[in-house]
DNA sequence: TGTATTTTGTTATGTTATAACATACTATGT
DNA sequence: ACATAGTATGTTATAACATAACAAAATACA
């Protein structure tokens, strides 16, 4: 366990990322046997596809590598496996830049809150009660009633912040 | 003064929206001459459409309007007038619906945060200290330098929470 | 007036996402 | 094993959102 709470995808020198997809498709795969839901192989394959790096990822991106295996490939194949993803809480959607990323703590209805770096691209998604319980409590006095809660964070992360000075 | 702090936006029933069109047109009016930039009369009717209602509207909703006005009207005479609002400070990008809203305390540089009724689509733009200030210290302490945050709540409003009980 | 700068016109193209219907696969009860 | 209902994928087409590149016009200002 690292001693400073930095977020794992901010380390990104230093982590084995193949233990990031790895521990991602079996913490999916676990999560659909439990809810009977199919992992097909693919969505799992889209799941990889999403979890290549920390950076978010677009359709067509995720699309382009999957023509190369799988010659059938559209626009719907990659769309209906993200839909699946989006909907098991197994990937989230940064809308600011149309694209995708691997959930680190996937479980139903969560919409967690992204630190963007605008610098290396990568991606840490936080889950602070404390932001959500704000966002809800301050909305809840004005009368408004949340759903869903977006919340995306540009800026840089601690090593481009330290490298910008 | 209304009583409860109801944003204005969801009074909606109950306003008088020309005079929101009014005098968003009038604050940007101001505002452009203070920075000596130019609010031409295609910014300023570009400006009058995103105002027609506290809805967000697209950005080709914008040129279907403006076709009827304009036959020389394109995606990018629509887009380069949002880009100028938008820099300035005068409208608002919702992220997640690709649409645009009026901003009803224009000043530079503000991000704001977005109450929106998924049933009336309703927009209200709160500028919450509280939650602008939570936001940016969970980030930094996490060494994370926040320059720009978008934060959207998706739910019900006032009213339409009551319709639906 | 001449010249630089900004704004708009114009045409083309790039990017992201969904609709609609056909085919194939999987699970389940008999 | 077979029928069948439900789910997933294939396939084609199109919708919706956004930008690039260069020409012409308008405006600022010396
Ligand atoms: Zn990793
Ligand atoms: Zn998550
Ligand atoms: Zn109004
Ligand atoms: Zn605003």
């Amino acid at each position: 366990m690292a001693h400073r709470p930095i977020p794992e995808p901010f380390q990104r020198d230093r982590h084995d990322h193949q233990e990031c997809v790895s521990s991602a498709v079996e913490a999916a795969h676990e999560l659909c046997v439990r809810r009977r839901i199919r992992l097909t192989e693919l969505r799992r394959r889209v799941l990889e596809l999403v979890w290549g790096g920390h950076a978010p990822i677009g359709a067509y991106d995720i699309l382009d590598t999957l023509r190369g295996e799988r010659r059938s490939a559209a626009p719907a194949t990659v769309y209906r496996a993200l839909d699946f993803l989006l909907e098991n809480g197994l990937v989230h959607r940064i809308e600011s830049l149309n694209a995708f990323v691997g959930c680190g703590a996937p479980r139903q209805a969560h919409s967690g809150q992204f630190l963007i770096c605008r610098a290396c691209d990568t991606v840490a998604e936080i889950d602070d009660g404390e932001i959500a319980g704000v966002l809800s409590r301050n909305a809840a006095k004005l009368g408004f009633r949340v759903d869903r809660q977006t919340v995306e964070l540009t800026g840089l992360c601690p090593a481009c912040a330290d490298a910008a000075g």
